[in-house]
DNA sequence: TTGATATCTTGATATAGATCAACCCCAAAC
DNA sequence: GTTTGGGGTTGATCTATATCAAGATATCAA
């Protein structure tokens, strides 16, 4: 890999800490890739032969069943995915595709398990970010669980609002079949659920949100810190 | 803490490879209590004081939302919960209460942390378990997202039949309330989807069930190694 | 045993959400 | 510029699931 990508993977939680020489004893066992728009890059069942950095673009996690097909999460740059199944050496339980054209580190999970026992430094940085990792899916699933499909809409709509830096107007930056899909509901559904926040303050135009008063679908949705706070 | 539970506890792997001495550093500092059923634990958003370990009984993790709750996991012994909160130093997410008479230890959070920074094979342990907990509430995502809920019920009771020996007749060992918590459906429409399973050889008889033809009932469930399956 | 209480079940009804079909819109390819 | 195809929307309909109400069953304490 060429080690002009080294800094910026470097300063990830992950790797920050870690011994210098173990570092590059990883970087070097490791692949760059640029991919186009909507290429598998792994899927689910299979062997989990390398732990994935996206560097530039972005990756989608999801999940298929019989013909179904669920949206888990979208990675963005510049973060890891895959962690637990290299760890753990097991079988990935999510496909992922790239969504843009993206620039991809491929690390073989070997050298992740190898230097995973010998780096202290590295064994904490792991704990650390899967206990983020676990916590982001135990919300998720209270989301489901606890909220309708409107609330979760009203609610996601918060949360990108902020993201996106508090503006009562701001861009979804996800296709909106792909954002149904990982709320839970179908395309159809959440073009209604749109309409259906009408009265609280929310207009659409094409991909771009406005939320005119921000305190009225707050009452609507009623957010929970934990469930939409980032780092609690 | 009475050194007579020492064994147990240190046979789990979470503990079973730390040096002896942080082993009992870590004791030492934990309390054993015994709970009377249906006493609440912790309470989902306080701090987390306490790693919690059941060593008899068994404690249910639920959350509440404006007014709704649902159940997420059932602990029993033995095994431990609160992890990713206590590694984090985080609020919980879930509360936990007591489903019967169940004796729990409890270490404080911050002996776990410390012990966690000095002793690698307890943080390699952690990083194992916590990978463990993602990847099962990964497939409970799963779950929820692509089946319908009498799928969830069908390949509940597969997974449950397995647990229980594989047996034709096999107990819940839940209570039915409960269990459409857990599976995201109400008390009626567990009922219902019970009635729903009768032909394909599902008969309940209290909190006894019985598959008379195993074979009928996978081919409607079409359990999936990837959700269902425990250690993959 | 009896009473009290909670769980479980059943039926009737209401609601949320999925499906199906048609259409619009826009962007890329020809 | 026209064509083509995909995403998005809308309306009509259907299905899954929740809710409400009542009765049945089980559990436990007095």
């Amino acid at each position: 890999m060429p080690e002009s990508h080294y800094p910026e993977i470097r300063s990830l939680d992950l790797f920050s800490h870690m011994d210098e020489a173990n570092f590059e004893t990883l970087l070097r066992a490791g692949y760059v890739q640029n991919f186009p728009p909507q290429i598998e890059l792994i899927t689910e069942g299979e062997s989990s032969d390398f732990l994935h950095v996206v560097l530039s673009g972005s990756v989608e996690l999801f999940s298929n069943l019989n013909g179904r097909e669920t949206s888990i999460s979208t990675i963005r740059p510049i973060s890891t995915f895959i962690l637990a199944a290299t760890i753990k050496d097991a079988p990935y339980l999510m496909s992922a595709r790239t969504l843009e054209k993206s620039r991809i580190v491929m690390i073989p999970s070997q050298d992740v398990r190898s230097i995973f026992e010998v780096d202290n430094h590295f064994a904490r940085a792991i704990v650390t970010e899967l206990a983020l990792c676990y916590r982001t899916v135990v919300k998720q699933t209270k989301e489901l669980k606890l909220r309708t499909s409107l609330e979760r809409l009203a609610n996601y709509l918060l949360r990108q609002q902020t993201r996106a830096g508090g503006g009562s107007v701001f861009e979804l930056e996800t296709e909106k079949r792909r954002l149904a899909s990982y709320l839970g509901m179908t395309p159809e559904n959440l073009s209604r659920a749109f309409k259906a926040l009408r009265p609280y303050g929310v207009s659409v135009n094409g991909s771009m949100i406005e939320i005119s008063d921000q305190s009225d679908l707050i009452s609507f949705a009623k957010p929970s810190p934990l469930i939409d706070d980032k780092d609690v």
